[in-house]
RNA sequence: GGGCUUGUAGCUCAGUUGGUUAGAGCACUGUGCUGAUAACGCAGGGGUCACAGGUUCGAAUCCUGUCAAGCCCA
């Protein structure tokens, strides 16, 4: 069927004026059917910044209630990769949704600027390999090419946060190094000064003795290496059990001068073992149950006592070594939760001074801690024999000292990884260094309880990773020995050592008696700042330390306002967050600080949602690292496919906790299967809009005739409104997309499918005038509903679809209200009945293809059978959806009473399991050995089925045994589950011929678009066709000349300047020559 | 070494309180349909539900252990 002919004169009543005056018609935009996705997006951003649509975001919503968002701050001193939009897509969709839902959200932007990675890139530019390097080079010079630095990537940020639509004020973003923000950051730690949660005490760092420096964390993992160190197993002698000793194990010989305790594990099994020496004689040795085998190596011991670790606590032994007699109880067994049997003998040696897991215990247990290293790494004056050797090179010297007293059961050599420096290739040390820390163990409680109050996404988060490092939570390490960073404000007096910590920049200007507010307060400035101490009048002078660089981004909430110097209103507005974002690797960065902190300083949570996406890898999975080269650029696939594209991928690929693979194909895959069909049905919709003059809101007073196809879409619509909905209040963004997704396809591929002709038809009726309101209602619900994932797609449907014809409506749909369910609209019923009638269509198609009819050649009767009597009704309701969709004359159900049918029964293991538990398979066994027909007969007529198995007596129900049927002969059949179709694929000369027309309107379309016509032009046809043909091209005139818009067709001979073809289908002959009038 | 997470078709993912023969989309092959479509329909091949035990009438699902990957910590 061609669309019909475009005169309006005998349109709708009421339409007449644009009859007279074709030229001012109104009209959609055309809409091509070809998408140019990142030329459509750099349209739509460029209409944003004209019409200011964001900054409309804002004031529109002035006053509505506040939704906060934070974001957390990144480091501008290097580009930005596809896993900052992930971070960044995931951030921007709730704000979007609750602007939508009339909120006012901010979104203050933030730029984190301190720290090593900026120092680093410094280092680098000068090839500076050391401290030494750069306070000779000059701190300040240093400070300010960092200062600089910091923002070197400012402008790739920027345009790749406004190209992917990241919905952030940036020109107002807080700026971590600004005065402002570290005189918040103070005036923090005052408040904890005050509270007295700000000590100093010591930190185990892993440090280069050569170079002088504790290493991050990220500068140790360069530098592992596989190499041997000696292991060693030491006997102590216990105090109170003379001839017992304790066995331990350690691959750091020069760590044992310093040794104050030996852990034990408490649920761990140990065993006092008798064992034959070498030299003659017994000793007896305790150690760890399941590592007898490893450390005795089949030699035979007698196992005297076994027991758990708990009893082995407050054990005294003697000491190793006598160097430095510590100032508090030492040389007993503790109980430590990182001793494993893995290695070793299960009791661990602990020097507090060189290991994390020492000093941790050490605190626990207030042991001494022994220094017997310099900084240098060499040993102090104190360890007489070995003073002044590098702790690594005494390693054999103390092992043979050990030896000589008895004291070592084996020595040996272990290989393993250990870390060098990455500059000096020198070994590391864990070593304890002075630290500030904050008291957060002392808020531990509350920490976890406030964390119970926060909504994460994914949920396991709360109590997993985050949970449990709030319950085993330790004192946060806050110093850092560096240059570029928020400087510690604690000023200590260089006589009496009195310190104090300054909380503003005013405070300075009193104690300094000079106006300090223009001060840098960055090193080296605020370290030449000095007053008098309180105390005894000498020279205050500031610590040398820096603090932590999450302490400035967990700072943010009151920082960035300045409070609460300024801004005390907003501030008290925008804290606590209500959404925060970022990938799930800040669980202990980001999320940790803003926590703990909120925790100390207010004892409120600083967020109350946390959305933390999983990271991206690249296509086969592996994560994405410079060295593998499997880096994606963002651009590279914003300028193929759209920001649209991406972030629909990233939202539907998998939920968001996940980890998500990631290439420009998977992305690719999401414009294709949602985006493309998304668009073709508003193309679609906006071409015959237009042919019609449709406009919306203009039906007027006639009501319209809403088929159950256009019903059924607008319950699907309202129902798909209700899920979106209520996964944005859920923080759930796949739930908030896949099933637009799954919309978007059955309104293509049913709804659409189903009632193209409805569109084309001539007649303007109500039944047309519904379907245009159908389609277009649901467009523009669709257009609302993707507009916090797909911005760009969802403002270019709007922008179209509503804001051409209603000068009242917001220009855009970033400022549209999100749309509400109509009840009225949800029908689970009528949801129910079409899903049955596409599986069962669907079937029909299948009984075809079995059959080898193709579609075009209409048939006389499908007729499909249920096992569920409740759906039987459905297909009567729906034959005439089913005879056009399966090209049939007729609809009907299969049924026992007027036709020989054949019965097949199973039992259903789920209702038959549950009720009858273990007697499930007996009684499946007994009704399949049944007559499948007796079965079928029974259970209908009398409801109920009477099995006696075992001398037990079951009564089943219809419900609990599935009856199919199935038509014996005359059919061509298809099944699935219950459902059956089957088709009467028998043919009547009067089929045969009405399928030859159909074959030929085909052939005449074809021939129609091959010329080049436009859908509405019309033509002449002149045929010559084979006998069959031409009766059947006769009878059918009057519906092939509809078809085709063809005013005249005869079996003359062509004029000389028509265009020819010549075809043959199912043994027939045409030959076909047409002329446009 | 520890904690958390993940593992289902070639790829991306569903799979409800355990219950019929483990599903969908993409890709591939065949076929049909089409004057919106870059489409669409139907069919086919493709599965040791990571592996091994256990519980159960019945396990992708529950339990235990192992392996692999990712993140965080050591």
């Amino acid at each position: 069927m061609v669309p019909r002919e475009r005169l309006w004169l005998s349109s709708l009543s009421g339409r007449e004026f644009f009859c007279f005056l074709p030229e001012v018609f109104m009209s959609f935009k055309p809409v091509s059917s070809k998408l140019d996705a990142p030329t459509m997006e750099e349209a739509i951003l460029k209409t944003w910044k004209k019409e200011k649509i964001f900054e409309k975001s804002l004031s529109t919503r002035a006053d509505g209630p506040e939704y906060v968002f934070y974001e957390g701050p990144p480091t501008a001193n290097g580009k930005p990769g596809v896993h900052h939009v992930l971070a960044r897509a995931f951030k921007d969709m709730f704000p979007r949704y609750k602007i939508m839902r009339g909120y006012h959200v901010s979104r203050r932007g933030g730029w984190d600027t301190h720290g090593l990675p900026v120092e680093i890139e410094i280092e680098k530019r000068h090839g500076f390999t050391n401290k030494q390097q750069i306070e000779e080079y000059g701190i300040a010079k240093f400070n300010e090419e960092c200062r600089k630095s910091a923002f070197d990537y400012i402008q790739d940020w920027e345009r790749l946060t406004d190209r992917i639509a990241f919905w952030v004020d940036l020109k107002t973003a807080y700026v971590t190094y600004s005065n402002e923000y570290v005189e918040s950051v103070w005036w923090i730690l005052r408040q904890f000064w005050n509270k007295n949660l700000l000590y100093q005490g010591f930190k185990v760092v892993p440090y280069c003795p050569r170079c002088g420096t504790p290493l991050s964390d990220h500068e140790v993992a360069q530098g592992y290496e596989e190499v041997a160190d000696p292991s060693v197993f030491v006997r102590l002698p216990l105090m109170d059990d003379p001839g017992v000793s304790l066995l331990v194990w350690t691959t750091t010989p020069w760590t044992l001068p310093a040794n104050v305790a030996v852990a034990a594990g408490v649920d761990i099994e140990y065993v006092k073992v008798e064992h034959q020496l070498p030299e003659g004689g017994v000793e007896k040795l305790i150690l760890a149950h399941d590592l007898m085998e490893k450390v005795f190596r089949g030699e035979e011991v007698k196992v005297l006592e076994t027991f758990k670790g708990r009893k082995l606590k407050g054990t005294r032994y003697q000491p190793l070594f006598t160097f430095m007699p510590p100032e508090k109880p030492a040389h007993f067994v503790v109980l430590g939760d990182f001793v494993t049997t893995a290695d070793g003998t299960g009791l661990v040696h602990i020097a507090p001074a060189f290991g994390a897991d020492d000093m941790k215990v050490a605190l626990e247990y207030d042991l001494p801690i022994i220094m017997t290293v310099a900084p240098d790494g060499t040993f102090i004056a104190a360890v007489t024999p070995w003073r002044g050797i590098f702790v690594k090179n005494a390693d054999e010297s103390i092992k043979t000292d050990l030896n000589n007293r008895g004291l070592l059961f084996r020595a040996e050599a272990y290989t393993h990884t250990y870390p060098f420096c990455w500059r000096c290739h020198t070994p590391l040390l864990y070593y304890a260094r002075e630290a500030w820390y904050i008291r957060t163990s002392q808020y531990r409680d509350k920490l976890v309880q406030l964390n119970q109050t926060i909504n994460w996404v994914p949920d396991h988060l709360r109590d997993g990773r985050f949970g449990n490092w709030l319950a085993n939570n330790i004192d946060w390490a806050l110093s850092r020995e560096r240059y570029w960073g928020t400087p510690l404000p604690v000023w200590e007096c260089a006589e009496c050592h009195y310190q104090h910590c300054i909380g503003s920049l005013e405070e300075l200007s009193q104690l300094t008696g000079r106006d300090q507010s223009g001060l840098d307060v960055h090193r080296p400035y605020v370290d030449n700042v000095h007053f008098a101490c309180q105390k005894c009048g000498g020279k205050m002078t500031r610590v040398p330390e820096l603090i932590d660089v999450w302490f400035d981004s967990g700072s943010m909430p009151y920082a960035q306002w300045h409070y609460p110097f300024e801004n005390q209103d907003i501030f008290a507005e925008q804290y606590p967050a209500d959404y925060i974002c970022e990938a799930v690797d800040q669980t202990r960065g980001w999320f940790y600080s803003l926590h703990a902190i909120s925790t100390l300083l207010f004892e409120k949570v600083a967020f109350k949602n946390v959305l933390s996406p999983g990271h991206i890898q690249d296509a086969e999975g592996r994560k994405m690292s410079k060295s593998l080269g499997n880096i994606v650029q963002p651009w590279d696939v914003l300028n193929v496919h759209g920001a649209d594209a991406l972030r629909w991928y990233l939202y539907t690929a998998t939920p968001p906790g996940n980890e998500r693979r990631f290439s420009i194909d998977l992305v690719g895959d999401a414009l294709r299967t949602f985006t493309i069909p998304l668009w073709n049905v508003y193309s679609f919709f906006v071409t015959y809009a237009n042919l019609d003059h449709w406009q919306p809101g203009a039906a007027g007073a006639t009501p319209l005739a809403f088929s159950n196809l256009d019903r059924w879409l607008l319950s699907e619509l309202n129902t798909l409104v209700a899920r979106i909905t209520d996964a944005y209040e859920h923080y759930d963004p796949t739930a908030a997309t896949r099933p637009i997704e799954k919309f978007v396809e059955i309104l293509s591929t049913w709804y659409l499918r189903r009632s193209r002709r409805r569109f084309w038809k001539s007649e303007s009726d109500t039944d047309k005038q519904a379907a245009y309101y159908t389609l277009y209602t649901a467009l523009v619900t669709i257009s609302k509903l993707i507009a916090p994932a797909m911005p760009f797609l969802a403002d270019e449907l709007y922008r179209n679809l509503v804001c051409t014809f209603d000068p009242a409506a917001v220009e855009s749909v970033h400022l549209a209200v999100w749309p509400e369910v109509d009840a009225s609209f949800v029908d689970e019923k009528l949801n129910y009945e079409m899903e049955l009638i596409m599986r069962l269509a669907s079937l029909g198609h299948a009984a075809r293809a079995k059959a080898n009819r193709k579609v075009r050649q209409p048939l006389a009767e499908a007729a499909f059978s249920l096992a569920n009597q409740k759906d039987r009704g459905v297909v009567l309701q729906y034959d005439d959806l089913l005879m056009d969709e399966l090209n049939c004359k007729k609809v009907r159900l299969l049924d026992a009473s007027t036709e020989a049918l054949q019965h097949t029964v199973k039992p259903l293991p789920k209702q038959l399991g549950q009720k009858y538990g273990n007697k499930f398979p007996v009684i499946q066994k007994a009704i399949l050995a049944m007559n499948s027909e007796a079965v079928a007969h029974t259970l209908s007529s009398e409801g109920k089925l009477d099995l006696t198995v075992d001398g037990i007596f079951y009564a089943i129900l219809p419900e609990e045994v599935e009856v199919k049927s199935l038509a014996r002969e005359g059919f061509a059949v298809a099944e699935e589950g219950s459902y059956v179709a089957a088709l009467v694929t028998e043919l009547t000369p009067e089929l045969v011929a009405e399928g030859m027309a159909r074959e030929f309107v085909r052939r005449l379309q074809d021939f129609r678009k091959e010329t080049g016509l436009d859908v509405v032009d019309r033509i002449r046809v002149y045929l010559v066709a084979s006998p069959l043909l031409k009766d059947a091209i006769l009878r059918h005139h009057e519906y092939i000349t509809g078809e085709t818009l063809t005013v005249e067709l005869s079996f003359a001979a062509p004029p000389p300047n028509a265009r020819v073809i010549s075809d043959t289908f199912d043994g027939e002959t045409v030959t076909i020559a047409l002329l446009k009038v």
